[in-house]
DNA sequence: TTGTATGCGTTATCAC
DNA sequence: GTGATAACGCATACAA
């Protein structure tokens, strides 16, 4: 049995007025009358109606979070911080996997949107073009995670930098022959930013680049296997090897452990992101640590004072990094 | 600026009912005025108000989950699962991460239910009485994953008999020295159940069982290190360790390791659960493989069908494991 | 085939 | 302090 705030004013005997009153406890209500009202709602257990609510005062109290894959490892961690502090304030969450694909991306906001979400946050390091334009267009607050675009808020981290720290770093142990295992070429972030710190830093260095030094990876651990086995098995192999993410960082270690190639003795590797497994594997990985939870954390905390009209003093977070140095190198 | 079903019936010239036909084409209307409609919708980027409508529909098309934690690598795959079945009936997910923690429980289950939530998926193996009773009296379908309970709609895996089943065949392989790490003691799955499945497979083959071989383990990496490091440390250490979880069986691998124990040859590890980084640790984890894809997939179709009135022809849904043996047994 | 009117469960504005 | 009553944006029974 389903009832409403008309089943307990008509219980308590006063108006319905009366009756929201207390339950949103927004104006004075005399005692007796509150404790009526309230004694009603118990022995319905009456629970408001949110949607109705939601209808009135047009927030929902919900926001959107659209993020690649949520069984990739980096994401659950971000996730995490983002409905803890959706939590704090009150806000639950949308949760929508969208590939990278611009089809759902695209779909999941539409259906956003027409759920009336009071913001949205947004991982996936590229926007389409078609997407952005609705971002734009749309009156709801938007916040990107990872990425950054236009004049968006967004929270990231400084990813050519941590790229060069790591080769740096690299160099400075006494490599010369550094691969790399990218991101896609046309991901702006992996496939293109940390490409370019690197190929930086070498020439920074004085070491030439070297273009059978560089392979585009996918992401996932098959991916980093595969593109550590090609380097592998390069006439010149390299001496070290930093992967763009430590899923793929933890393929790549496993091709080298299969060929009898031991880590950090003869192969060092770097990962990125400092994913949960980074710390666990065996030997453990050396990895660039994205600070992932705050990354949610603060993501929703801006979408939060963007809600509650907060003067924002930044829109554009860029997040500390670390690196984490371990068995792998 | 955002219009209503009422500025597009001005816009058209129409009323909004007939408006509201071809947005949901329900009844016939006219060719030539549903592409008044269609036009004056075009123009305006007309969306309809979800909430508006379930107000008056009464449902939502959103569903709420609850797990323990996400960023717990076992339940990210199940909820892609949920999500992927959910985005196919044009359900939308609400994530809730209630750490297994009665209090936020019972505060999501409420906030869920004044959403109106259509349906609800719940995970966390134990269910206080205080949730059930909640359970049992609202009018919302709910169905369990991962653990059963009452006549709840359910999808499970036969834990028992997949923890007898490693036992087996741990014994098989010669071993008679068998430890367990088990989760918390009042856990009916992992803490009791795959427990009891153990002792069972022992008594069953004549093993002593002893209880210095038991250990509680806590689900985390760490408490799969010291659990090991504890039987590790024994007068008479165990050969094989069965670990109730793939997290912590990673971290029983580590504190072997570390001491320089050879696995699979000086010590055999089992886990639970076949995690996304079971087979990519070295070496590789055997272990028992929940479908945890499925398990979430299913547990929403069966939502899905109890929500269309389908006929379930199983409220008890128990799915196929599979022992997969790698390197560490 | 189309339009009018009512109600979904709230909140909020106005009287009293 | 309290109670009518009008929105909120939509779907639908009924009338035309």
């Amino acid at each position: 049995m389903k009832f409403n705030i008309k089943d307990v004013a008509r219980k308590a005997g006063v108006s319905i007025s009366t009756v929201s009153r207390v339950v949103n406890d927004s104006k004075a209500v005399r005692p007796k009358t509150k404790e009526k009202v309230l004694k009603a709602i118990e022995e319905l257990g009456y629970k408001p109606n949110a949607i109705a609510r939601s209808l009135k005062i047009k927030n929902t109290k919900t926001i959107g979070i659209m993020i690649p894959d949520i069984s990739n490892q980096f994401f659950p961690e971000v996730v995490r911080g983002v409905e803890d502090v959706a939590n704090m304030y009150e806000y639950n969450i949308f949760l929508c996997n969208t590939d990278m694909d611009k089809e759902k991306e695209i779909q999941y906001f539409n259906v956003l949107e027409e759920k009336q979400v009071d913001g949205m946050i947004f991982m996936g390091n590229i926007i389409p073009e078609e997407l952005e334009k609705k971002f734009q267009a749309c009156d709801i607050p938007i916040v990107l995670i990872g990425t950054d675009y236009g004049d968006l808020p967004s929270v990231t981290i400084n990813n050519g930098q941590a790229s060069k720290d790591v080769v740096n770093y690299l160099i400075k142990k006494g490599h010369e022959r550094i691969a790399i295992i990218t991101g896609k070429a046309y991901d702006p972030i992996v496939g293109i930013t940390r490409r370019e710190g690197y190929v930086e830093a070498l020439e920074k260095a004085g070491i030439v680049y070297s273009e059978e030094l560089v392979v585009e990876g996918g992401y996932r651990f098959k991916s980093g296997y595969e593109g550590a086995k090609k380097l592998l098995s390069l006439n010149n192999p390299p001496t070290a090897i930093f992967v763009a993410s430590d899923e793929m960082a933890i393929g790549a270690m496993r091709a080298a452990l299969e060929k009898g190639i031991t880590i950090p003795d003869e192969l060092a590797i770097v990962g990125f992101d400092n994913i949960d497994m980074a710390g666990k594997v065996y030997p453990s990985l050396s990895t660039v640590a994205q600070p992932m939870y705050e990354m949610g954390a603060i993501g929703m905390r801006v979408l939060t004072k963007i809600l509650n009209d907060e003067t924002l003093e930044n829109r554009k977070v860029v997040l500390n990094y670390s690196f984490v140095e371990r068995e792998s190198s």
